[in-house]
DNA sequence: TGACATGGTGTACTCGTGGACACCATCCTA
DNA sequence: TAGGATGGTGTCCACGAGTACACCATGTCA
């Protein structure tokens, strides 16, 4: 991944950036021809080859067409960039709105947010009132959070194994660990998790 | 804006929303075909017409191509309060739904997304490799959590007041109240975090 | 100064893509 | 039970997209 880019290119990433933001695409070579001032398309092509070695935009998965990397949206802050162990930033402009969604949500057709009620997993990092990813249909193991239904509830729980037998331990331990009868029944495995501060 | 969509387009468009998670793109009415199962793309083109009118997918500003809106990303947001034994209800059209991405940023253009490095606020539920949600020129108070600047480096911890000057507290009892000379540099406010589980 | 890497031009070819049109099956409702 | 709206099929067409290749200008470094 080496950042290796020359000035020239990094302009030429701003403006694909500032189509991206509008069209939620990477442009067509004619299109990034008119965007550049180019006049062959071969420049353009050339171009996202850079690009893609730099670490910026990659294929898609059938190959079809370009798409952005996460690295396409990072940005250090122009006016701190000077500073040392100044960390790379994602900068979230308006066509960017879509990244946190995109960086937690895989599976989008098995994907529920649900919020977490209580603090038995306080320990964990995991507050009440925080948001939780899960994951449906997802082969939990042990160690994942889980979401499980317990007397017919909703609870968020770690999945461990405890002599064979697949429990349920909070981190909390004011909380017992849940030693399920028979089946276990398994919503979703935690994926990620959102928090909002300050009303 | 009818949200009328049946279950059959609902359910197409849950593969739309898993095959942008991967390839970032609408797919093209012969993916679609494939996708769908469908035999002709006028199927696809149709299906995507629905999806337009029903607010899901729009035409990019060059009409070069289609992209997804707002819509397209909202989740399904489980209600915990019903606990009773259909958790399936979630699956159905109803329901409340989630912008992740709205939900945590109120103000796109000054808020920037800052990875967390150290354990120095694990006791507050932030860990190393969660990223913070940091809203730029927000007037900081008592008991925010903040982005500072320290000694030419990016530091997050609590803004608190100490004898009537502020100081920055930390949620680890290994790290010190750290008492800044002279002016204290807020970068920004943290008001939501991020944190993605296995890989 | 000479050789090479780099970034851009111009041309030509091919295939995928989007779009139009006629038609069909099914469902819902009057 | 007739009729229309809806969702899907099959075919054809034109253009644009991506790609390959030969070539050129510029800068850099031994």
């Amino acid at each position: 991944m080496p950042p290796a880019m020359n000035e020239r290119d990094n302009d030429y990433l701003g403006s694909l950036r500032d189509y991206y933001a509008e069209a939620r695409r990477i442009p067509s070579y004619q299109r990034i021809c008119e965007l550049m001032g180019f006049a062959s398309k071969t420049a353009a092509k050339k171009l996202l080859d850079r690009l893609e070695s730099a670490g910026f935009v990659e294929r898609t998965p059938d190959d079809d067409a370009w798409m952005p990397t996460m690295r396409f949206f990072e940005r250090p802050l122009a006016d701190i960039a000077v500073r040392a162990g100044a960390p790379d930033m994602i900068e979230g402009t308006q066509g960017e709105l879509l990244l946190i969604d995109q960086y937690l949500v895989r599976q989008p057709s098995r994907t529920v947010m649900v919020p977490v009620k209580g603090d038995s997993m306080i320990d964990a990092g995991i507050h009440d009132g925080d948001i939780v990813v899960v994951e449906r249909a997802k082969a939990a193991q042990s160690g994942d959070f889980v979401v499980a239904i317990v007397d017919d509830e909703f609870t968020l729980k770690e999945l461990a194994l405890e002599k064979g037998k697949f429990v349920l331990k909070p981190h909390n331990p004011a909380y017992p660990v849940i030693r399920p009868q028979g089946q276990l029944e398994i919503y979703g495995v935690v994926t990620g998790l959102v928090r909002r501060y300050r009303g």
